[in-house]
DNA sequence: GTACGGCCCTGTTAGC
DNA sequence: TGCTAACAGGGCCGTA
C-alpha cells in the first residue's frame, strides 16, 4: 500500500531512467482509470516528481502525466515490448532508450490505481490532490498551522490525516506510527497546541524512517526492481493488535476508524 | 461546506 | 481437501 515513503522511493527510482526519453507509442487497459495513459504518445518527458502519493511525470508539451498507485500499483522496466499475457498489466509506455527503445509496464491487480493527463499545475480533475495539504517537510507546515488545520474539523484525528488535508502522503501505515509516537488517541477529536506540535513531529519522523528504508513491504508494495522496502521491520504500532505495546507493555488493540484497520495502546494512546 | 457510507477490485487467509 | 466468506484499504461519489 504505497504511501510517501514508497511513492518517493520509486519517483527517485524512476526519475533518471525516464527523463529525456520519449514517448513512442502507449496501450492501456480498458478502463477510464487507466486509458489516459495514451495521451502522452508523442511526447518527451522532462522529470517525474511527487505530489502527496502522487508521481507527476512531466512532459515537454505543458502536461503532466499523473498516476496514482492505488492499492497494489508498481512500474517495472521491459526491454522488449509489453508483456500482454499478463492479466494484471494496465499501462505501458514505449521509450526511446540509449540502448534502443524499452517499455514501462505499469502492473496493478487489484485496480485502485489510476493514471490522469492533465495541464501542468491544473489538478482540478483529481480532488484528492487538488486539496492536498502542505508536504510533511514544508517550512510553512508549523506546529500552529497544523493545530490550525486540524481544528477546522471535528472529525477523529486519524480521519482528518488519512484526508490528506492537514499534510500530504500520510497513509494508514504512517498514520498509526506517528499516532502511536505522539500518544495521541486516533479517535481524538481535538488536540491541544502542544499535542498537535507533536504529532507533527512524530509524522516527520515515521515518514522519514520509511524513506530512509526504501519503503514498507507487507504484501505487494516492491520498487522499479522487483526490491522490497525494509521498513516493515520498524514497524511499532501497525499491525501489531494483541502484541504488547513496545513503550508500556499494554495489549495492543485493534478496531476500525474511518473503515481503517487502526492499531493503538489503550494506556499510551488514552483517549 | 461537511460528514458519512458505499463502492471499486482481487489475492490471501480463516473458517467450516 | 475444497468451498465460501471475510478482509485488506485510497480515493471518489452520492446523499444527508
Amino acid at each position: 500500500m504505497p504511501e510517501l515513503p514508497e511513492v518517493e522511493t520509486i519517483r527517485r527510482q524512476l526519475a533518471p531512467r525516464l527523463t529525456q526519453r520519449e514517448v513512442i507509442d502507449a496501450g492501456s487497459f480498458a478502463s477510464q482509470k487507466f486509458s489516459p495513459a495514451i495521451e502522452v504518445i508523442g511526447t518527451t518527458i522532462e522529470g517525474v516528481e511527487r505530489r502527496a502519493k502522487y508521481l507527476i511525470i512531466s512532459t515537454d508539451d505543458d502536461r503532466e502525466l499523473v498516476v496514482h498507485l492505488g492499492m497494489t500499483g508498481r512500474f517495472q522496466f521491459s526491454s522488449t515490448g509489453p508483456d500482454l499475457a499478463n492479466p494484471h498489466l494496465r499501462a505501458w509506455w514505449r521509450l526511446t532508450g540509449p540502448d534502443g527503445p524499452e517499455t514501462l509496464e505499469f502492473v496493478d491487480t487489484r485496480r485502485f490505481g489510476r493514471i490522469r493527463v492533465v495541464a501542468a499545475g491544473d489538478y482540478r480533475s483529481i480532488p484528492t490532490l487538488h486539496q492536498a495539504g502542505p508536504e510533511p517537510w514544508d517550512p510553512a507546515l508549523t506546529a500552529k498551522a497544523f493545530h490550525r488545520s486540524l481544528s477546522r474539523s471535528r472529525r477523529a484525528i486519524k480521519t482528518q490525516l488519512l484526508s490528506q488535508r492537514p499534510i500530504a502522503g500520510v497513509g494508514n501505515i504512517y498514520a498509526d506510527e506517528g499516532l502511536w509516537d505522539a500518544r495521541v488517541n486516533p479517535r481524538a477529536t481535538r488536540l491541544g497546541l502542544d499535542r498537535a506540535g507533536r504529532l507533527l513531529v512524530a509524522l516527520r519522523a515515521a515518514l522519514e524512517r520509511g524513506v530512509n528504508a526504501g519503503g514498507t513491504t507487507l504484501r505487494d508494495y516492491r520498487g522499479l526492481d522487483g526490491s522490497v522496502g525494509s521498513n516493515q521491520e520498524e514497524l511499532r504500532a501497525y499491525g501489531r493488535g494483541g502484541e504488547p505495546c513496545l513503550r508500556c507493555g499494554t495489549e495492543m488493540r485493534s478496531g476500525q476508524v474511518d473503515a481503517r484497520s487502526t492499531t493503538w495502546c489503550p494506556a499510551c494512546q488514552r483517549y
